[in-house]
This record gives structure tokens, C-alpha cells and sequence, in this order.
DNA sequence: GAATCATTACTCGGATAGGCTTTGTCCGAGTACAGCAGG
DNA sequence: CCTGCTGTACTCGGACAAAGCCTATCCGAGTAATGATTC
């Protein structure tokens, strides 16, 4: 079970992107300035996020990507289900229907007691991802940080 | 993010042989023909069960798999992790030191936002596998199964 | 001087190769049981 | 009849290929700013 490198890459880009003024932007080649990052394939993941509607994406020059929405409306969960997808790392193929031991259609009509709890403990990563938005970690951030991160990030 | 699909098959089988009586054992073959899955993947599986101490193993006739420790000892957790490895989903690579935008290693002391929220996600999900035992599940599975598993699986 | 238009340069978007983990398979070392011979 | 030994067949254990996904890259379509031109 692991998540793909970019998924640290956009996470921290939708922060610097938060850290903007209403009507800036910085484009994919800028943020992989700023984090020493392969330009091409960040743009991808941006394309993700934008295709999400996490982010935004204007094009034509002094173009580049902002925030979809208010910092408070999107949260890590958002961010990190675009790049990785939403499927559930645990996939429930019912080999109990299968082999020797198949049970009766009849006693599989409620869900797998495995996949169950599986599922409870997705839903808990998941809940745990969702309470945490944008907002709530600029608020973590030193005061002094968005205006430095705009400065190098735009300059 | 996605777990093996070995993973399902390892709960079933740890689920299949929580329910034979002391002493007796299930050859990978065994439980391959009970499930129909492909025998020599799966003892590839088994073997990782036994390392981490899920599982015993017995060679010879008559031999086989059983469960290491009491069926109460043993999580959801330990059976996804002896598989799947527990190493964490998100990997910080500290790319906040990188780059232009690279910070100082003195403001890098204290580990990363970003990393603290999506490990305090990782932990939610793993205490939700622990609090979950191999007694908890067969409570769940209805009184005549053992019996049926074990002349199904043996016979 | 102001408005219009063509140019330009910069942006994102999708289609295209390489590396690595996961999946699937095979054969060899070791062991407990069963049968047999001997006492 | 009991004991010891030998052979056998069955088990796990580790080493060996193939497929699928993540990583990385490229070039083309579109657009907004810019500068020149004209009224």
C-alpha cells in the first residue's frame, strides 16, 4: 500500500498555491522551480487536480494554476483522492463464492465480514484526511511564510 | 494506493484455519483448492504469514499451516502488514529543503505539516485494523461453520 | 492620441516510452509417516 | 509380537520470469498580452 511520490509534490504546491492573492497564479513550471521537481510530470498531476476542480488552470501568459475554491473548502482528502484515484486499497473479489468452499449466493447477501472491516478502517483514513483542510494548515504555517513564498515563488 | 490481492486471500485463509481444532493443520494446497487460487502464489503468501509469526508452519505429511498464536492475539493488522509491509503509505521526502524555495534545516526540526496530518491518517487506519482480532471475526460467522469448513477444507 | 489587428511568446492538455513493484511459476531441501525386516 | 530401519511421498522454502502501474518526457492546441499600424 503506498501512495505515489507526486502525492507529497501536490500537497505541498495546493499550499503554496493558497499562500497566493486572489487573481495570482503560478504556473507548473514555477512550483517545480520552487520544489526542484520534474516540470513535466508535476504539470500532469496539476492536470489532475485541476480535472477535480481542486485547481483551477488559466492559460496564455501570466497564466498558470490558483485554487478552485476557498482554502477552507478543500481538504487533504480531496487533494490526495485526485492524484491517487478514489478506489479502496482493499478489494473484495468474494473468493468465498469460489473453489471447493463457495458459499450459497443466498448466504452472500450482506457484505464480507473481512471486507467490512476493511472498509471501517478505510472510512476512518478517510474521515481523518477530511477533517483537515488548506485553511487549517496555513494556520500552522509562521506568520512570515506567505509573504516569503510568494516572493520566491512568483519573483 | 491499493493492497495486494493477496491480501484478501491471507484473511481468509488466517479466518479458515482460526477454525480447526488444536493440532490440526492445512496444507497450501489445501486452502488453494478451497478458495481456487493459484497454490504456489499463495504459499509464497503463507511463508510471509510464518515469518512474522502469524502463522506456523509444519513440514512432512500430514503437515501444514496453522495459527502461530491463540486466535485473539492475532489482528487484522499483523495479517495486512505481514504481506503487505509496514511501511507507511506516504513517504515525506522533504521537499520543503529543496529548490528554490528550500527552507532552513533549523525551521525543518519539527517534522512537516503535511507529513504529521497524513501520518496521523495512517495511524487511524491501523488502530481500526488492531481493534479488530481473528476471535472477533469467527464471533461473527454463524455456529455451523466451523464444522463445515473443516470437512470441507480437510476432507 | 486612441482603437484595432496581427504577432508573439507563454500556458496547459494529451499521447508516448522506461523502470520498478507486484503477480505468477517453478524446482530443490527437509521431514514425518508407513511399510518391512529382524530380533 | 515388538523394535529398529529404510524408503517414500508429501510438505515448505527460496530462486526465477512476466505483466501492470508509476514515473518521466515530449510535442501540439489554445490564449492573453504586446507591439505596431491605422484612423
Amino acid at each position: 500500500m503506498k501512495l505515489p511520490t507526486s502525492t507529497e509534490w501536490v500537497l505541498h504546491c495546493a499550499t503554496s498555491l493558497a499562500q497566493l492573492r486572489p487573481g495570482e497564479t503560478a504556473s507548473a513550471a514555477q512550483l517545480a522551480t520552487y520544489y526542484d521537481l520534474p516540470a513535466p510530470y508535476l504539470a500532469k498531476q496539476l492536470q489532475a487536480l485541476t480535472k477535480a476542480g481542486v485547481l483551477a488552470a488559466s492559460t496564455g501568459p501570466r497564466g498558470g494554476f490558483r485554487l478552485g475554491r476557498p482554502a477552507a473548502d478543500i481538504t487533504l482528502l480531496q487533494i490526495v483522492e485526485a492524484v491517487d484515484g478514489a478506489a479502496q486499497p482493499y478489494e473484495c473479489r468474494e473468493i468465498r463464492q469460489q473453489g471447493r468452499g463457495a458459499l450459497a449466493r443466498e448466504d452472500c447477501q450482506d457484505t464480507c465480514i473481512l471486507a467490512a472491516k476493511m472498509g471501517a478502517a478505510h472510512r476512518a483514513w478517510r474521515a481523518s484526511l477530511a477533517a483537515v483542510s488548506l485553511a487549517d494548515i496555513l494556520d500552522e504555517l509562521p506568520s512570515g511564510a506567505p509573504a516569503r513564498t510568494r516572493r520566491i515563488l512568483m519573483g
